[in-house]
This record gives structure tokens, sequence and C-alpha cells, in this order.
DNA sequence: GTCTATAACCTGATAGAC
DNA sequence: GTCTATCAGGTTATAGAC
């Protein structure tokens, strides 16, 4: 879909656009609902007309972001018809695109989890579903000695890590801007390559 | 050190003691002084004769951490009587002992960093020194072929995600705290082995 | 639907008694 | 050093005119 200029968007859709932007950036508990109202370019009634509150508007976002965050991993886990190889590569590959254009979301995502975890305890229980998919078996069969937690923390922390730990890197002068989307790309090939080795090792 | 009992604690140790879990459990704008004060069972305003303001309060508690966090890997970086493998096991045993005893640190310190990104940058160029310690030019030599940055960030990952994703994984239901901890003394060992392998992949 | 004005509340900080 | 009382400013949310 062709983005949308700003004049394009309806009011409804300037709020919670500027209020994607906003909450991301500063996090919930440190954005007024008078930053979004003026990144969107409207006036500071009208969030409260369309949206009722703060905390509602956040958790329309919220909701979006998460599911955003683990649909990039969620159609993957149950796929029948792809090997473990292939599950790690397609895991790799959706989510540094998806990060690429995306760098803030997991650092939000999980802040806020953690700030919050009460609501997001067994509104699904997505634990156990994630620990008996036919990903989660893939690896038992292939490393029955060690936890298939373990494989997927680590190939979790090798992918989002750097995102999460981006905006230290960049203040500390390691990397810029560029060089870090350039590093970005060729772990694409090189963490599937990666994670192939711990299973073997 | 023995642990004093909250008793024995002078007024300002109280309160900066009730800062750090405060702090650490809400970030900086979700927690008000009254919090504070209340978790240090003082008053209210001996908070600002103490510390001035919550601003000087936070930022003594952020130092704390922010060296917490960097100490486990610096001493390592530079130690010319140890080769790379040691100092990997060295920097992996070291980080997870203390993430036990701290577990949201990594997520407390990232997240507050990335909203405030300005003050922590040139105070020290750290990523120049980084980059130009023993332990990446270790790297290099080992691994001419990849930049040094892509095994920091991985030896990194390995380490610290699982402890930022914990109040995910508590959330869902992936595991308790009991089992959480035991996965995370098995990685002592595993996390060096894999390092390896990837270095050899 | 959109605006101005304002209510109702909360938060950091201080004055002043003890 | 420690307390109570309170101020000044900021924040969310709404009432009511247009």
């Amino acid at each position: 879909m062709a983005k949308k200029r700003e004049t394009d968007l309806s009011t409804e859709e300037k709020i919670i656009e500027a209020a994607r932007k906003v909450f991301t950036q500063k996090g919930y508990a440190a954005t007024r609902t008078r930053d979004i109202a003026e990144e969107a370019g409207i006036n500071l009634a009208l969030l409260n007309y369309y949206f009722r509150s703060k905390e509602k508007l956040f958790e329309k976002v919220m909701f979006e972001k998460v599911h955003k965050l683990f649909g990039a991993i969620a159609p993957v886990l149950n796929d029948e018809n792809s090997d473990l190889t292939e599950k790690i590569e397609k895991i790799v590959e959706n989510y540094i695109n998806m990060l690429v254009m995306n760098p803030d979301l997991p650092l939000f995502v999980l802040s806020e989890i953690k700030n919050n975890s009460e609501q997001f305890g067994d509104k699904f229980n997505m634990g156990k579903l994630m620990l008996e998919s036919v990903f989660a078996r893939q690896i038992r069969k292939r490393r029955p000695d060690i936890s298939p937690l373990h494989i997927i923390m680590s190939v979790l922390g090798l992918v989002l890590f750097p995102f999460i730990g981006r905006p230290v890197l960049r203040a500390i002068g390691a990397v810029d801007e560029a060089s870090f989307m350039g590093l970005m790309e060729e772990r694409k090939k090189l963490v599937p390559h990666w994670v192939a080795a711990i299973l073997n090792s």
C-alpha cells in the first residue's frame, strides 16, 4: 500500500499515527497527550473525542506493536512443511526485514510489557503454545539434550539484541546509522549459519 | 559485605536503596518521588533535603547501574594475558553471575539510555575504546572477514537477551522463576561453547 | 467534528514548625 | 534532621460554544 500524505489522512488516522511515533519514542509514562496532539497537528480535545483517554489510545498502539513483534515469528512456528533449518532462515529474515523498518520496536514492547506485565498475563497462553509448536518439537528432536528455550532465546538474542543495543552503540559512537543497517543486512546470512553451528556443537 | 537490616541504614542510604528499587522497576518517568519515600519509609520532604531533586537522585542511581552493567565487561576487554577463548568465558561468567542477582538491570539501563541518549553521548568515547581494545584486536585476528561488532553483539545478545526477554517469557507462562535461573546457570557453560562454534563457522 | 476554556487532579519541591 | 502543610506548575479530561 502506498504511503498517504499527512494531509490525506483522516483526523483519527493522524492521531493514531502520531501516537505510534511518540509512544514508541518516549514510552507511555513520559509521553503527554499534548505531545501527540502537536505531532498530529490537531487539537488536544480531539484526542479524547476519538479515543476517550490516553490509556485507551495506548492500548490500541500497543496491541498493534505486540502483534507486529510476534507476527514475524508466529506464522513460522507451526509450519509443517519446513524443516528446522528453513524455519530459522525464515524467522531471521522476516525479523531483520521488519526491524530495519522498525528499529525501536523490540525495546519499546519489551520495556512496556515489563512495566505492566499483569495485563499480558493469561490473556493468551502463548508460552505453552510456543513450547508445543512444530518448531519446538523439531528443536527437541535435533537436540534432546538441551531445552528448546535455550535455542529460541539464542536465535532471538542474535536477531533482536543488536536493535535493543542500538541506542547505546550509537550513543558511545560505535556505529553510525548507515553502517548499522549494513551490519544488519549481513546478519541475515550470518545468523542462520551461526545457529546451525550452535545446533551442531 | 553483609547485608544491613533496613533499620540499620542511614536515612540517606534508605532513600537511595529505595530509589534503586523503584526506578529500576518502573523507569524514571513512571516513578513518583512519593513512591520512593514510601518504599524507604521516610517523609517525602527528606528526599529533597538529601538529594535536592528527583533528577539528581536518578542520576546517582543511573550512574551506578551503568557502571555495574559495563563493569562486568570492561576489565576483560584490555587484558593482555588472556586469549580470545578465555576472555569470552570470563565475560559470560561475570555477566551471568551479576545478572542473576540483577535481572532487571539491562532492560532498565538500555531503555533509559534510549529515552535520553543525549546525556550519554560524548561523556566518554567508549565506542572507539571498545573497537580498539585487545578483545576487538583478538577477534579481528581470528576472523578478519567479519566486523568484530558482529561478534560482540552476538556474545552480548546470547548473554543479555534472556534477561531482557524474561518479563515476556514469564508473562506468557513459558518459564517460572526457578527454571529460568536454572537455564541461566546452564548458559554459563553453553554460551562460550556456542561462541567458539560461531568463530569456527 | 473542531475549537476554547476550564475543571479536577497529580506531582515535584519548599517553607517553616519542632 | 525530620515532620506537616502547602504552593506552583503541569496533566488528563470534559463542558459548551461554534
